[in-house]
DNA sequence: ATACAAATTCTTGTATACAACTTTATTGAC
DNA sequence: GTCAATAAAGTTGTATACAAGAATTTGTAT
């Protein structure tokens, strides 16, 4: 235990919000989180702080703190930097390679193979995660990997959205495959050409998924 | 006017960081801190979080902040991603810039060409920032820029540095060159390749650099 | 003199009180 | 009835007080 509540704060709001329980645009009113969570503002601001440093809330001096509304064009573009860093990822990965580093990345991909199989999207979604994280590891650049973690860490929600759609379970296996094969090639750029295309077609079939549930602007009358 | 202390605080604070004269491992008091800036801990508490979380300073629970010591790995990692980074930017520049990027883009690299001629290493430096930005600006991916801009920042003190090595700012200038027609040219891997090649050398240079100085470990007796 | 233990001091984490600013509601004029 | 000005309410930013956990010092035993 930290002995920071504010810290416990930071996982609960950050929760509120993957989980969809507090929306985009929503206010976050410091009394009432403190209320609702029976302490006081200040390990609140904290937290909230900490959220609008990774970008999940924004803080208006002021004005108090709203969750960030992200746009498809921020969206798309936020898919694309995290295609290139983990194809950075995959081709450091494909060349730098223990065979622990290889046996991990094998071991999640059969989880995931397995997940599959069993169509069982939530522990496909939970292997997923690990083998990329595998991935990551076998780079052998700490820095690459804390900014991907990052990142993937702020895309989750919207990936676990899109893992929902038809047949992209299998699709999204039969991907890992393309990169597992390369990297056990030591194929640097199969590799980071394998990953790059992996999460490009997520961001893809997550602009579909926006496309088609287009919700018309300001809904809310007054 | 922002109306929070916290945040002019926070430039103070970075300030003190980046012109050395607190410096890595050092740690940051809140009181004394507050009372060098005549205001309470809260704002001092804010500013210190908002540092922990650009990675300046570490934040150990119910330890205090210390500032960040950035080991040779680590900071070589860093370059690295950034190379990555600004490649990525340069390659999107290649294929999206408009006459208007274009035009930015030379307007500095020609202020760069002054600055070195005249051997002002200051002015270099400035108008290589802003060299580098009008890059990103000609990638329009938003994103991109933010995260960019972000790790420049942070490895800014050291870039500063790495400068001042002989000879430096000519080949600085030289390689922008290589950058700024493979854009006009719009080739996109070359551009990408001559980006990363450019920041490479920076971080050899920087690694270079370390090694030279190479301070002994735990100089301060007790 | 050294090592260990207990107690004191110091520092951080949290709560509460107050001040400054924003927003909303009310009142009045047109 | 609409709009503007003003007053009231509510929210954030800062200061201070208190609680709890580290670090340091002091005392004792070996």
């Amino acid at each position: 235990m930290t002995g920071r509540r504010a810290d416990l704060l930071h996982d609960k709001i950050e929760d509120l919000i993957l989980t969809g329980e507090l929306v985009p645009g929503e206010r976050l009113d410091e009394v009432s989180l403190a209320t609702r969570f029976g302490v006081s503002r200040t390990p609140i601001r904290e937290a909230l702080m900490q959220l609008a440093a990774s970008g999940l809330i924004d803080l208006r001096p002021r004005r108090g703190a709203i969750v960030a509304e992200i746009g498809p064009k921020r969206m798309v573009e936020m898919f694309e930097v995290m295609a290139e860093l983990e194809a950075i990822c995959a081709r450091l990965a494909a060349r730098r390679a223990t065979e622990s580093d290889e046996a991990q990345i094998c071991a999640h991909h059969q989880a995931c193979a397995a997940a599959a199989a069993a169509s069982d999207e939530d522990a496909y979604y939970y292997e997923n995660e690990a083998f990329h994280e595998a991935i990551d590891a076998a780079a052998h650049q700490e820095f690459l990997s804390d900014q991907t973690r990052a990142l993937r860490r702020r895309l989750k929600p919207y990936r676990r959205l899109q893992l929902r759609a038809r047949g992209r379970v299998q699709n999204s296996f039969d991907e890992h495959e393309a990169v597992v094969r390369a990297i056990l090639a030591h194929d640097a750029e199969a590799a980071a050409e394998a990953m790059r295309a992996h999460i490009v077609v997520q961001g893809e079939r997550f602009t579909d998924l926006l496309a088609s549930l287009e919700t018309p602007r300001g809904a809310r009358a007054r």
